[in-house]
Formats: C-alpha cells, structure tokens, sequence
DNA sequence: CAGAATCCCCCAAGATACTG
DNA sequence: CAGTATCTTGGGGGATTCTG
C-alpha cells in the first residue's frame, strides 16, 4: 500500500552534497541541536555554556559554536573588555528553527515509549537459541 | 535579549542517554532519513532499496534497517518463497514521523540559500591578512 | 576568560568476499 | 535474493597544554 507522498522527493541524490543533508548532518552531530536549544533560552558567555553543557569540552564547545555561527543559526559578539567577554545567541535565522526542532524533540519524547517497547519486542525476539 | 521559550526544557541531561538525544542521533545518522524518505513513497524490496539510493553498502543498508526495525519505524516482511523476497515499509509510528520530517525538510530546502550566503560571509571575514 | 594547538584513540562505515 | 563475515581506514572527538 503505497502511502501519500508527505515529501517533496528529495534533491536529485547528486554525487555531491545535498542541501537538506546537509542540515541534517549538522542536527545529527553530537552537540550542535543541545547548544541551539541551550541558546534559545537565552544569549551566554562562553563559559556560561561550558556551565550549562556539563559534558561538552571547551574544544568541541568553540568548535561547535564556530560552526553553527558560520551557517548563521547564532550571532558571536565581543566585548571590548579585559578580560575578553563573549556572548552567543540565536539569529533569525537560528531562531527560525526552533519551532522545527521543538516539533521534533516533541515527537522524540511523545513516542519514546513506543520506540523503547519495539526495542524491548525486538530484542526479545531476535536471539536463536 | 532572552528569547520566548519555544521548547521544553529537556530532559535533565543525565549522565546516561536522553530520549531526545537518542531519536536525534538516528536522524543524524549518515542513511536513517534518506531510507525513511525512501520508504515513505512505498515499500521495497532490498535490492530495489539498493537502486533507490545508489550510494549505499549493502552492509549499511542491512544494518541502517535493522536499526529503524528495532525501534518499530518499519517493518519487515519475509515471504516464504525461494528465493526469499523481504519487503520494508513504514509502521504507524515511522508514518507520523514523517510529517515531522518533511517540516525539517521542508526548513533546511527554504533556508538553504541563507545558509551558504552566511557561510561565504563568514569565510570571507574570517581570514587574518 | 575565551579560545587555539597537539596528541591520540576509537569506532563508523567502505571494500571485498562468502552463504542459505 | 538477501543478507553475513572479515579487514581496514578516516576522522570525530576527548584529554591536555599553551596563549592574548
């Protein structure tokens, strides 16, 4: 049974990189989708995050940050102090997407007890004794 | 600035896994949401899934669906023939995931331009001279 | 305080080959 | 046809150290 098509079918699957991959690369990496929703309660300082992402290492913290600033999704801001102070905090652009995401972490915690009972189903099931 | 609290506070980032986290990281992952896409336009066999996105190892593909399998987002039907013919298609839950998808999609195809516009700005204010 | 630079380890995943 | 099994490598990411 063939299911409504809810999808516009994807750009042609080129050898290159697809634009929505793309995205979803970046969600799927290990800090980037924590440190958005981190920032949309509000802009911190660096170590301010540090704080607030307790497992997060200073390098993949500035490396991450360099990253979503280079697509846009936050701003970086320095105050000429000393010492140096530096905030983040989402763009329009990162702030636009936050509805996106809120649906999916929505979705994630609706249905995790259905997916954590196929799991318990599947691996009950799976074994050849 | 803070910003209007678009999400739930997550789950309280434990030190074990996060729900959240968890449906993320397969979303992130390099096949999970193109076999998704895929699949959402109809079930298929292996070898048809193979064709529909080329670049995937069967390796890949057999564990990717495993996975999916597991956490009850599709199905899989083996039919008692020789040779054996085994389809994949979405479940309930994999189907209500898709529209939350498609959002996503949806987002990263319509932002894509200010996207790669934000990262030749950055690239190009970033360089010391 | 806010990073950059190095070193290093581990495993995700590609290539290849074999099987019921 | 629909997978496993084995081997191998790249790079993601942690720990640690250095700087303006």
């Amino acid at each position: 049974m063939p299911v409504p098509d809810p999808l516009p079918s994807l750009p042609p699957t080129k050898q290159g990189t697809c634009p929505v991959r793309d995205v979803l690369d970046r969600l799927g990496d290990k800090w980037s989708t924590l440190l958005l929703v981190t920032l949309s309660h509000g802009a911190q300082r660096f170590n301010a995050l540090t704080r607030s992402v307790p497992d997060i290492s200073r390098r993949m913290l500035a490396e991450t940050l360099r990253q979503l600033e280079r697509d846009g999704l936050i701003w970086r801001e320095v105050a000429p102090s000393t010492p140096p102070a530096v905030s983040y905090g989402l763009t329009p652009l990162g702030l636009s997407l936050m509805p996106v995401l809120a649906t999916l972490i929505h979705w994630a915690d609706r249905h995790q007890p259905a997916i954590a009972e196929a799991r318990v189903r599947f691996d009950a099931g799976a074994r050849k004794p």
